[in-house]
DNA sequence: CAGGTACCCTACCTACCCGATAGGAAACGC
DNA sequence: GCGTTTCCTATCGGGTAGGTAGGGTACCTG
C-alpha cells in the first residue's frame, strides 16, 4: 500500500524538467543536473528517463546539451500517466492481485463483494491521478516560491 | 501501489464473519470454516485474526464452539479499520515513504510540492477507506445472492 | 476429569523484488 | 577526435511479504 520509489522519483524528476523549463519548454535538462537537485541516484534516475522514453512522456537528446524534455506540454502530463510508465501496471492498480486470487482454482465465497470492491477504489485512486497534470505542480512550486537554476534562463536573456 | 495479501485476506475473513452471522450477531465462527470458504491458509488466518483482536475489532472464544465473532456491529466497522489494522500502517499509507526521504540531509528541492502530493492522496484513499463499512459488504452480498452456510442458523429454528 | 476442539504465541524460512550499482556502447557537439 | 551525455544489459544485496511449523493454553462435552 505505498508508491514505490520509482514513482516518487520519477514525478520529482518530470516535475524537475516541467518547473525549470517552464520559460523556455522543449529545452533538454541533463539528467546530471535534475539528480543533483532531486537527491536521485544518477544511475538509477537514467534507468527511470528510459521508462519514461518508452512511455513516450519524455524524449531525449545525446551528447554535450543533452538531457531529456518533456514530449508533451506540461498540462497534458498527468500524474496518471507517469504511475503507469513507472509502476508497470497498465490498469488496475489494487485489482490485480484480488484477480490472481480467483484465477486459482476453488475462487473464495466472497470474491464476487471484494474483486469488486477493490476495482472502485483502483477507480477512485486513478481518477485522482488523472486530474493532476505536471503544470498544476508547477503552479504550486511558484506559489511555494520555489527556486529555478539559473543557467537554463541565461540564453534567453 | 497495491494492498497486501493479509489485508484482502483480512478483509474477506471478517466480511465473512459479518455475513454469515448476519441474522445471528454474536455467534462465533471458527477459523477452519472460514479458511474453508475464503481459500486462506488456515495457520495464516490465525495470524491474521491476531492482529484483528488487538486492534479490537474481533473477539475470540477457545474450546468447542468457539471462533471469532464481531466486537462491534457490523455497520461501525469500516475498512479503514481493518486496513489500518493489518497493513501495520497508523497514518499515512502513501506519504509515511516520502517523509523519510525528506529526512535523510539534504531535502529535494520540490519535497515541498510532492509531500503535499502524496499527503493529499493520503487522504482521498483514506476517506474512501472511511466510508465503507462491513455492512455495506454484506448488503452487497445479498444482493447478490451470495450462499450462507446453513449450519449456524440450525440453532435459531 | 479426560480428551478433543479451537485459539494463541513465537520462531523460522524462502522466494521474490525493490533499489541500486556497474560496465560499456552509441550518439552528439565542438 | 575527444569529452559529454544518453542508452542498454547484467548483477546484486537486503528487506519483506507470505506462508509453514511447533508447541502451548483455554474451553466444552461427556
Amino acid at each position: 500500500m505505498k508508491l514505490s520509489a520509482k514513482t516518487r522519483y520519477g514525478v520529482r524528476a518530470v516535475f524537475d524538467i516541467a518547473f525549470q523549463t517552464q520559460n523556455c519548454p522543449g529545452v533538454a535538462v541533463p539528467a546530471k543536473e535534475i539528480a543533483e537537485r532531486e537527491k536521485v541516484p544518477l544511475r538509477y534516475l537514467e534507468q527511470i528517463f528510459q521508462d519514461l522514453r518508452r512511455a513516450g512522456l519524455v524524449e531525449s537528446k545525446r551528447g554535450p546539451r543533452g538531457g531529456y524534455f518533456l514530449k508533451r506540454p506540461a498540462d497534458k502530463t498527468t500524474l496518471a500517466d507517469l504511475v503507469v510508465a513507472l509502476e508497470g501496471v497498465s490498469a488496475g492498480l489494487f485489482a490485480s492481485d484480488a484477480r490472481s486470487d480467483d484465477a486459482e482454482l476453488g475462487k473464495p465465497a466472497s470474491a464476487e463483494v471484494t474483486c469488486a470492491l477493490w476495482e472502485e477504489l483502483d477507480g477512485v485512486v486513478q481518477q485522482w491521478f488523472q486530474q493532476v497534470t505536471m503544470d498544476d505542480l508547477v503552479k504550486r512550486g511558484n506559489a511555494l516560491g520555489l527556486g529555478r537554476d539559473d543557467t537554463l534562463n541565461m540564453y534567453f536573456i
